[in-house]
DNA sequence: ATATGATTTTGGAACGGTCTAAATCATAGA
DNA sequence: TCTATGATTTAGACCGTTCCAAAATCATAT
């Protein structure tokens, strides 16, 4: 018994062909014929060979891995957006990697030379906002397929995500369909592209009813919603509607209202954002903007798929359809 | 301008060295001379030069990237053991790429394959719960090692987590001792080691009084905790405390009780287990039993770099203390 | 200038596959 | 029987690194 693992040559050896035929094999090649193809096939199993993926992309890099880098996975519309990526791609016979790089710029680095040294023929990033070019010099170098989703980092890389302008649009012309009288815009770091364009709606909405907009920055988490919810409770008693960055604030919403005995609901309107699973699962059930990541992420995945297959890059700029959907946190 | 990545060789011609010495530069041997080292450097740079990892790997099969295969990533509780583990083993340079089952054998099985193929050093497997071995017949072939965690499906490689039964048990006594009557458990797909592990301690105290358990076994989701929220609060109103199987159904109960007007405290009293952050930050705060996933990860990673770096293998079965967290939802 | 030893650098054989061109084997037609 | 043709199989170069042994260079002491 050789203490190395089996390689194609003990294969070879074993089944009395030739590398070159065991080869084929492993490729499924029809030249190779049926007797032989199982001769080989027993051989392999008899001995234990597992297949050595670097050394045949080092030959022929042919693709088959894909590179999913997150920001956070912690939040469940990243996760979300991962495993259905990761889905779609399994299906189409890619295996994908994920890494989170936890906004860690530095990390975020780390984790794509990393994927680049490990040979994945394209990336989807979900890029952390940074000045310095995270990783993206390396990417641009390496010449091979980038997408970024959800975020944009940078320039020279095509970009997808779903409309998050209509979005903010549509949740505030919802709660003033629904007769909020005061609304507040609540979560989302200060100045980032996307806190300005899911903002971008209730700006406008503010400045054509000739309101002052009250917007509470801040992180998009559990956290930060719960904070606002107890301060708009009592520092701002008037606000009676409020549109969050994205879902996680509005549940800390929801859970600070109730904290403090305040009703969500015709009294006091809560949108989210993203609309993760979450929301239909809370008291009361969250209304927000729909985004569809499963469909998002199975229509990144196509991209990237015709883009390996095809060679045909995506659009600079691509963006989703997204809805509203009511529920009870902003009924009537 | 070649077409074609840039190679240590072409570093070699461009600097003047030959790529033996690009070769030590890259591995930062001392023995190469400062001067020179530079100047590979610079070639390096200027050519933009990036390692080839699949190559290298050929050569001296000694890798820097650990899998790590987790059965559903949604699930806040192995998203944050995902995190936690990843940075842990990113600080000490190993890098890790991530893949998600979705509970299905099958994907599990192709992951892990392409897991071996592409040459990962180890794995950390959450695996599905499944009679055929998804994958682990491969595993055991490839001779790497594997460290099992929170779940065990196989005998044949270590496996570590925190002690469920402990937690069980400090669960129902403090259910107890705040005066709770009548106490049924929630939660769990009937017949996994996990669920009877995590229901032992609810078993033994139902039996030491004498009482007749009830338990309502399902999946451990918010969907199903919703659902048995409102069956508890409709069909057995006498039921005062409620073990969970994790958090997420815990949660569930929550946003069933709160619907229907029912108050969870003093008289309906809730306990999670996991004790995710989302804890914190509900209403009313939720009584967990706390396995500091954060820790366990970290521990994890620490198991498999010992492994790694000095050959000693874990114990066979590692499990870590838990405690339990009280908090508003059982409150006196 | 030479010998000695330490530092640096280098050529070339692996590593485990893929791929091209060529060899070998069957079978049918002449 | 011989040849042409298509089906299978094979030899051997090659992919980009690592690593060993050996060569080259440098520094110092004689």
């Amino acid at each position: 018994m050789t203490q190395h693992r089996p390689t194609i040559h003990d294969v070879a050896r074993d089944a009395g062909v030739s590398k070159s035929t065991v080869s084929l094999v492993l490729q499924a090649s029809p030249q190779v014929k049926a007797e032989t193809r199982e001769a080989v096939r027993q051989s392999m199993a008899r001995i234990g060979y597992v297949y050595n993926r670097s050394a045949a992309n080092l030959r022929s890099s042919r693709v088959g891995l894909i590179g999913l880098v997150i920001n956070d996975l912690r939040n469940p519309f990243f996760t979300e957006f991962a495993t259905s990526i990761q889905m779609a791609l399994s299906e189409r016979g890619f295996a994908t990697v994920i890494a989170n790089t936890d906004e860690d710029p530095g990390l975020q680095a780390q984790v794509v030379a990393s994927m680049i040294e490990h040979g994945v023929s394209a990336l989807v990033i979900s890029p952390v906002y940074a000045e310095g070019a995270a990783g993206f010099d390396l990417l641009a170098r390496a010449g091979m397929p980038v997408l970024q989703v959800l975020r944009k980092s940078s320039s020279d890389f095509p970009f997808s995500a779903p409309d998050f302008a209509k979005g903010g649009r549509l949740a505030a012309l919802h709660l003033m369909m629904r007769g909020a009288k005061r609304i507040a815009f609540a979560g989302g770091v200060e100045g980032r592209p996307v806190t300005l364009e899911r903002m971008e709606g209730y700006r406008d909405v503010m400045a054509q009813t000739g309101q002052k907009p009250l917007i509470l920055n801040g992180r998009a988490s559990r956290a930060f919603g719960r904070k606002v919810g107890q301060e708009l409770t009592r520092d701002h008693p008037d606000v009676d509607g409020v549109i969050c960055f994205n879902d996680l604030v509005a549940l800390g919403i929801l859970s600070g209202a109730a904290e403090l005995g305040r009703k969500v609901g015709p009294e006091f309107r809560v949108v989210g954002f993203d609309d993760i699973e979450e929301c239909e699962q809370c008291f009361p059930k969250l209304t927000s903007v729909h985004c569809d990541v499963a469909g998002f992420g199975r229509n990144a995945a196509e991209m990237m798929l015709n883009w390996l297959e095809d060679g045909t890059a995506p659009a600079a700029e691509t963006r989703s359809d997204v809805r509203l959907i009511a529920r009870a946190s902003s009924e009537v």
